[in-house]
DNA sequence: CTTTTATTAGAATATTGATTCTAATATGTC
DNA sequence: GACATATTAGAATCAATATTCTAATAAAAG
């Protein structure tokens, strides 16, 4: 019963994660949030109960699905696949990028305020991610010592990022020139008993 | 004749910095810079005539001073050298690292309305590392062309700072592990005649 | 058809932060 | 010492935003 609903969750988080993408995080207004779907602010509230945990539950159902492609791909256990994965996934969704990658989730939400339900779930993601390195990196090196994770997490991880900000901060998608820069360097510091 | 200053500009945009380095361009509010050096707001306003001009000002003066030395060493010819200028920087200079490689100047300044003469101000010093690694591009690999810019940027530029950004975010000084891996990716990636 | 209630609508409120203003204070100059 | 003025002091204003509140709507249930 009640009134058929306009409006869902879902339309107000992506046009949240389109104004952060757009403007960065001062342009993600609750006004400007219901002004882009034609709703009234009301209506905002009425599906979240606040700006924070709007935008908590938008940034973590990005950076979920980003990541869950990526482990996919790092249990099959080829490096450079792992470390180009990024690369392709920001050229398809290049404005979802810029929310990820161009802003600390702390921005996003006033001061790290998370809401405590919504912190464990982003720890939780973290964690996820941290041990598919770990183990990748044991299976790949056979070893579990930590300098070996260090490195996988800066070739698979940390240079693919670098390879694609520079594009994004100027609004552009990363050439395919960028491919061949993160597989050398990959490939480079990826080489088993180094 | 006038009164004698208690508070200077550099005070003001040091404070500044340091609140951003701590909480992030959300805590850098003019009270908060008042309230760090002691001074009232009136004299914060009465140096700078705006948040975004000693905002501008005071991360103008640290992006020049990082960059300076770091083109002086691209000019030696070494790129591994260039390279790990960054990583000794941030090293030494934790704080103001976090400034200068956590966010976007545009987050800075609210959404990038720098004041127009400081705006050219940062361009011509864009301007002037990029021609600085035009330059050192061209006598390295001894040709013009864009896609050995583009890897010189990527391998002295771009991967040291993925090298410190995740320590940054952490918190933690970068640890003297990452001098090698910055040392063997750019090693890849710079050979002569590619 | 009436009742119930989820939802829309958007106005009212409260808070935070930038900027401006008025007054008080020193300091160098005459 | 009196004057002129740069500076300190901090209160008063103004604007932007998040949040709350009150009323109007529409759909479903009986």
């Amino acid at each position: 019963m009640g009134r058929k609903p306009r409006f869902t969750k879902d339309q107000f988080s992506t046009a949240a994660l389109s104004l952060v993408s757009e403007g960065g995080p001062k342009a993600v207004t609750v006004a400007a949030i219901a002004a882009r779907t034609g709703a009234p602010v009301g209506s905002v509230y009425h599906r979240f109960p606040s700006r924070e945990h709007l935008l908590a539950e938008a940034w973590l159902r990005l950076a979920g699905s980003f990541q869950r492609g990526f482990i996919d791909l790092l249990e099959k256990g080829d490096p450079v696949e792992a470390a180009l994965y990024t690369v392709r996934w920001v050229r398809r969704h290049p404005g979802e990028a810029k929310v990820l990658l161009l802003h600390r989730k702390e921005e996003l939400v006033a001061g790290g305020n998370w809401p405590p339900e919504v912190r464990r779930q982003a720890a939780d993601l973290a964690g996820e991610l941290r041990s598919a390195l770990v183990s990748f990196s044991k299976r790949f090196f056979g070893s579990p010592e930590k300098r070996f994770t260090r490195r996988s997490v800066f070739a698979l991880v940390d240079i693919p990022l670098a390879a694609v900000r520079r594009s994004l901060e100027e609004d552009r998608v990363p050439s395919t020139a960028v491919y061949s820069l993160v597989r050398e360097s990959c490939e480079a510091l990826m080489r088993r008993m180094p």
